[in-house]
DNA sequence: GCCTGCACAGCAAGCGCTTTCTATTGAGGA
DNA sequence: TCCTCAATAGAAAGCGCTTGCTGTGCAGGC
C-alpha cells in the first residue's frame, strides 16, 4: 500500500540501510548507488515515515512554539522569528525542521498539556513565548515540565518571559518591561502629566505586574502620587481599553493621560476618548507598550515602547538550534526603545 | 533512564498491553487494574512516546495548518480557529490533538516543502489557508501533494482558497473574493467616484486576481473606463499601499479613491494620503478589504468587507476532525460582508 | 457436574526506520 | 605475491508501542 524504505531498496537493488543512509547522508555511500537510491526514490514517489524515523533514531525534527494567542501580532511576530531560523541544516533527512505553534489562550492549563504534548513527541526543543503567570503551583508545575523537557533532550527557550525558578537550564530572554514602563511613565511626567491613568493588563502575569511597576516607579521617584483608583486591570484587548478609559473618565475627568498595558489595549483607550469628544492629545495623552505594526498608522500615531520582538524571536530560535551561544548565565535582557510620537503631548491647562 | 511503557507495565505488575489499553482506553480494563496502572503512571511521570505510538497506530495527532503569514492576523485568527476546534475527545491518548502551524511565506517551494513534512508525519489532517499561486506546475505539484496527502489518510480542508483540480477529494470552502470586490467599488461608484485607484496584491495569486475581477466588474457594470494606469501591484503590506498610492497620486491627482487590495495595504494608502496633506474621505475615499481588528480604529475607520475569518477558520477544523459534514459537492462559498465606515464618503467636486 | 460464554489479561508479532557490527571488495605497500 | 587498510554495502538487532490472538478464570445454562 505505502511505499517504504524496503521498497526503494528493492527498487535500487540495495539494502534498506543503504537508503537510509542516502537520505540521511551522514555515512559514506558510493555515488553511484545514491544516484541509483534518488532516482529510485522519486520513481516510487517515496516519502520517509516520520514516526518511525523518530523512533529508531531517537529524535525529532519538531520545534514547538508556545504563544498566548496566535491571532495577536505580538506573538505572530515572534513565533514567525523563532521558525524563519529553525530550519537548517543541520539533522536529518530532508534538513528541513518544523515548528509547531501552539496557542495556549494564556492559560497554565493549556501551557501544560501543550508541554506534555511536546514532550511526548520528543521535541528538538521548546520555545515559549508570553509572560508567566504568577500562581505558585502552577509556575512549579509548569517549571518541573520545563526541567523534565530539558532533561528529557529539548533545548529549552523562555522567549519574553522571566527565568522559571524550576527550570535552572533553560535559557530566558527576558523583556524589560519594567525598565519601558517607567520610561514611559517618565516621558509623560516630563511632559507635565501630573494625573496619569493606567490600564493595566490581567493580574497574575509577571507582564502585567512588571510594566505596572515601571510605571509606579516613575510617579515614586518625580513624586507623584500613585492614586490606586487610577488603575484598573483588564484583559490585553481592545475593548478593555476603551472601556476602562471611560471609566477612568468617570473617576477622574481631570485625568490628562492614559498609559496602556500594550498598544491594543490603548487603541481602545484612543476609541473611547474620541466616542468622548476628546482630542489627543490635547486633551488627553495616550500611550502603549509593544510598537506593533499598526501603531503608528493610528491617528495620532502612538507614542509607545519598541519591543525587538522579531530580534528577540529570532535570537530565541538560533539559540534553540544551537547556532547562538546561550547568553551568560542563561539570562539576556531584551530592551524596549520609547518611541515618542503624536499622542502623547503636554497636558492642557488645568 | 527514560521512563518507558514496560516501566510502567513493571510497576503496576501488569504487561505492556494492558497499560496501553488504559492510556487508550479503547478496550475493557478492570476498573481495579487501571486504577493501579494510571498510579503508576503517575508515580513514574510518564509520558507516552509519540513516535513510537504513531509508528505502532499508524495514526498520529498532528493537525497542519498553512499559512502564509503568521505575522499577519488575517491567518493567525484562521489558525486560532482551526485550532481551537480540533482538539477534541476523538481518537488517542490524552485526546489532545496538536495544530501544527506552518509558515510558507507565501512560497509555493516552501507550501510543498510543508506538505511533504506533513506527510512523512502522517498528519491526521491539513488546512491549507491563502490564495493559491496561479501558475501551471506549481498547482499541479502542490495538487498532486494534497491528493496523496489525501490518498495517505490525511483529511484535506482548503480555507479560503478555490478548489484544487489535482484533488478532487479536498473540501474547499472559498472566499468570495470577487463578490466582495465588487460590492466595495460599487459602493464607491455609488457614491459618485468615477477615478478610482486600486492597489492589488502580487500577481499569480488567485485572492488578487479575484478581488481585482470583482472591482473591474463593477466599473464594467456602471459604465465607467477601466484606466489600467489607476492598477498597481504589490505585496499584501502596509508599505505597499504608501508607495503605490503616492505613485497613483502621481499619475493621476485627479483620482477620488483608493481600493485596497486588504486592510494593511489601506492603512498604508491611508498613511500616504495624510503625509501628502490630503483628507480621507473628502479630498479622497480609501478601502481595504478582510475587516482585520484593526480596521474600525484607523481614523476614520476603513470601510471594507468582513471576511468571517474567525467563523470558516473553525468550519475548516470541525470538517478536518470529521465533526461537521462537508458542503455538497465539497465546496462552499464563503462570502464577505460590506462595512461602510468613514474613510468612503461622496467625492469632492472636481 | 460439565460445558459455553464472557470479561479480562498476556503473548508476541510487527510498525518502518536507524545504526552497530560484520563482510566484501579493490588498491596499494612490502 | 600476500597482506593490510580504506571504502562501502549488508545483516540484524532493536527503538517503544499497538493489537490480533490466545489463554484463564468465573458465572450461568443444561
Amino acid at each position: 500500500m505505502t511505499v517504504t524504505l524496503a521498497d526503494v531498496a528493492a527498487r535500487a537493488q540495495v539494502s534498506p540501510a543503504t537508503v537510509s543512509r542516502v537520505l540521511n547522508g551522514n555515512y559514506p555511500v558510493a555515488a553511484a548507488t545514491r544516484e541509483r537510491v534518488l532516482r529510485a526514490v522519486d520513481e516510487l514517489d517515496y516519502v520517509l515515515n516520520g514516526p518511525a524515523s523518530s523512533l529508531a533514531a531517537a529524535t525529532s525534527d519538531l520545534v514547538g512554539i508556545l504563544v498566548n494567542d496566535i491571532a495577536d501580532p505580538f506573538f505572530g511576530i515572534m513565533a514567525s522569528a523563532v521558525q524563519s531560523e529553525i530550519t537548517g541544516p543541520g539533522g536529518r533527512a530532508g534538513g528541513e525542521r518544523m515548528a509547531v505553534v501552539c496557542n495556549t489562550g494564556g492559560s497554565p492549563e493549556r501551557e501544560l498539556t501543550y508541554l506534555t504534548l511536546l514532550q511526548r513527541q520528543r521535541a528538538a526543543a521548546v520555545v515559549v513565548t508570553g509572560g508567566a503567570i504568577e500562581n505558585a503551583p502552577h509556575a512549579a508545575a509548569i517549571g518541573g515540565k520545563l526541567r523534565r523537557l530539558g532533561e528529557a533532550g529539548s533545548r529549552v527557550v523562555l522567549c519574553g518571559r522571566p527565568p522559571a525558578d524550576d527550570a535552572p537550564d533553560a535559557v530566558a530572554l527576558t523583556f524589560d518591561n519594567r525598565g519601558g514602563g517607567r520610561r514611559l511613565t517618565d516621558h509623560l511626567i516630563g511632559l507635565g502629566h501630573r494625573r496619569i491613568g493606567y490600564i493595566a493588563g490581567p493580574t497574575e502575569r509577571t507582564t502585567t505586574r512588571h510594566r505596572l511597576e515601571g510605571h509606579q516607579e516613575a510617579l515614586a521617584a518625580a513624586g507623584v502620587a500613585d492614586d490606586p483608583r487610577l488603575t484598573l486591570h483588564g484583559p490585553y484587548d481592545r475593548r478593555s481599553g476603551y472601556d476602562a478609559t471611560l471609566e477612568l473618565l468617570r473617576r477622574a475627568p481631570e485625568l490628562t493621560a492614559v498609559v496602556a498595558a500594550n498598544d491594543t489595549v490603548a487603541l481602545g483607550a484612543c476609541a473611547a476618548l474620541r466616542d468622548r469628544g476628546l482630542s489627543i492629545p490635547d486633551d488627553v495623552s495616550v500611550a502603549g507598550f509593544d510598537d506593533l505594526p499598526f501603531s503608528i498608522d493610528a491617528v495620532p500615531a502612538l507614542t509607545t515602547v519598541r519591543l525587538p520582538l522579531y530580534e528577540a524571536g529570532a535570537r530565541a530560535g538560533r539559540i534553540a538550534m544551537g547556532r547562538e551561544e546561550e547568553p551568560p548565565g542563561g539570562i539576556a535582557t531584551v530592551h524596549g526603545e520609547l518611541m515618542v510620537r503624536g499622542s502623547t503631548g503636554v497636558p492642557r491647562p488645568y
